[in-house]
DNA sequence: GTTAGCACTCTTTGTGCCCGACTGCTAACT
DNA sequence: AGTTAGCAGTCGGGCACAAAGAGTGCTAAC
């Protein structure tokens, strides 16, 4: 069967209807308010077919439609209209980021909150670190007998500090020392540079192995899972949504997937390169989606680096067109934020 | 009316039996399960007596009684004995600490773990800085014209950086000599006296009047609120717990709390000096205690030095018995691992 | 291809009823 | 005076049943 352009039209109906009052679609309430013009009979024969292709679940013979998610997935790729924002939410989002915008951390916080504000659902984000930040300065000082602190200053207020154990026997002088030639190797260049760099340069430093093995160990940890970035605001809005309200292991799920760094950086770290916004609907493949649940996550970038992925997370029957107007939305007033601090 | 030592005992019954079983206790059940050497009749008086004296509550006539907030109060402060955990339990908490000693930050992620998952509530911790730590370094350096990064390291892995505005025309070598001014006075000091010093040496330092007020800023803001150092465990630990199962609106509350560094800060920083255990029951008074909650603390310290209050927050029916069990527990283990890691 | 109409299905809601779990009270007992 | 057995009274939970309502699928006519 072919997806008639009607099929879509009413596909899109009971969707967007469907999101917005949790009840299953009847063909009656389509006629009634969006499509006058044809009667509830043919809606039904529509839906029938809508059924049979896999886009619409009954829960019991005389109910109305539910989307499935392929249903959703539809949705979002080719019948959601964009919406634009009021002024009222732009106007929320750029009191969001009035002041502190000189603390990436707070700018970050400030986001997420606003984000979760105006959706009225979870919300998360991993600020970015592509590797694309310069080092700015490394530092290294005795702690212990064994063990110096390490700590790797790279732009955006980004600091990463390690312990790495030292030989017994280094003096005050050498660790000072191996300091001064890591900043001369390191600073200024990129932490992904710093990085193939490594591989070449250790050779030539025999003397301070063990620290060199510690700095690269840092970086290497820092850029590929930095969970300390994760951030989630409004964990408990799920309970908002009536498909939550009675399902305590429903709830349950949610939670230790919201609450855990570790499983929400493992999703958020996973971008579609060049995509604004990427929706991952349902659980199913993903090993640390909760279940009946979606993930609309978009990447923000400013003169070229990545500050961060910003995301909400939430039910299969998500208010995609507003979360993705809203992610914009953010996008942009943090662009321009970004922007303006370069100066 | 006095409260005879039956009338304690029958108390202690029934918060015990309520706790364990979660259903209101009758009289019935008592003398079958608790004392078999009286009849229900003469329990049911003394009910009717503690239920006039305020420890229990009915929830309509011909129901089991069910314990009062002043119920829970006594219970843990006269009437309940303290258990001792099995062997399992402690072997639980030793393996916990098997590695990672050498972290604060993983210790303090592994007691909130173990007490969690001991438990089978959720567990809060608050790293301990009191102000007895000692400052190791202080680092400055610049960062952007008008903004210096400014790095205070204290022992026990802590550290606190923040930005602080500098006049626009100073060089970096007046930084750096600012960096070694800090060093000279403030290196090997307490956080606490440090900050005392500060109100004194302020006078003499004319030149770097900005820079120092920063840093008197920043240990005045870690010593005051360090939101960074809570730390939580099994938030969604809640919805086991049957009194939470069907009531959306008490989730949240808690849940909005749970989730909020700021206002589990606020809590756990209230700790009674020197009592071992200190046991919070029901909201009421205090701002940010979720309603119907208990809120079980305990602080640790080694050496002198406080390293933390951790604790557990659930519902009013806690198995207060087991919680103050496992904290000890885990504090005794605490304690041995911090004795150990001063050598 | 579309529509009106109708029979059918299934959920939801309300009602009455009974059963069981407790209590409080009273009168008798120790 | 304290304790106990027995009994009447109260209330919630569960069940059956009926009625109402929502929505569909099908059919025959347009």
């Amino acid at each position: 069967m072919k997806l008639s352009e009607r099929k879509k039209k009413i596909l899109r109906c009971v969707v967007a209807d469907y999101i917005a009052e949790a009840q299953p679609v009847s063909s009656k309430s389509i006629t009634e308010k969006y499509m006058k013009d044809i009667s509830s009979a043919t809606v039904r024969s529509e839906l029938a077919g809508l059924e049979e292709m896999g886009y619409l679940n009954q829960l019991h013979t005389s109910s109305g439609r539910v989307p499935s998610i392929e249903a959703y997935k539809l949705y979002v790729t080719e019948l959601m209209d964009r919406s634009k924002l009021s002024s009222k939410e732009t106007g929320m989002i750029r009191e969001a980021f009035k002041d502190h915008v000189d603390n990436l951390e707070e700018v970050v916080q400030n986001a997420v909150k606003v984000i979760s504000e105006l959706t009225d659902y979870t919300s998360v984000a991993l600020s970015g670190h592509s590797g694309e930040e310069e080092i700015i300065k490394i530092d290294l000082f005795r702690y212990r007998k064994t063990q110096a602190l390490l700590l790797v200053v790279t732009e955006n207020t980004l600091i990463r500090d390690k312990f790495i154990e030292i030989p017994e026997n280094m003096t005050d002088g050498q660790i000072q020392d191996a300091g001064r030639m890591l900043n001369r190797l390191f600073g200024g260049k990129k932490l992904k540079e710093a990085l193939s760099l490594g591989q070449v340069a250790r050779e030539e430093i025999e003397s301070y192995k063990e620290i060199f093995d510690g700095v690269m160990d840092a970086i290497e940890d820092y850029i590929v899972r930095n969970k300390a970035d994760v951030i989630t605001e409004g964990e408990g809005k799920i309970l908002n949504h009536p498909e939550y309200n009675n399902d305590a292991e429903k709830v349950k799920n949610f939670l230790s997937v919201v609450t855990s760094k570790e499983k929400l950086f493992d999703l958020l770290k996973e971008k579609d390169d060049g995509i604004e916004v990427n929706i991952r609907i349902g659980g199913g493949q993903k090993e640390n989606m909760p279940e009946d649940c979606s993930l609309v996550t978009a990447t923000y970038s400013a003169s070229g680096v990545e500050i961060g992925t910003y995301g909400v997370i939430g039910p299969l029957r998500m208010d995609y067109r507003k979360v993705v107007s809203v992610l914009e939305g953010v996008g942009k007033v943090l662009e321009d934020i970004m922007k303006n601090k370069k100066d």
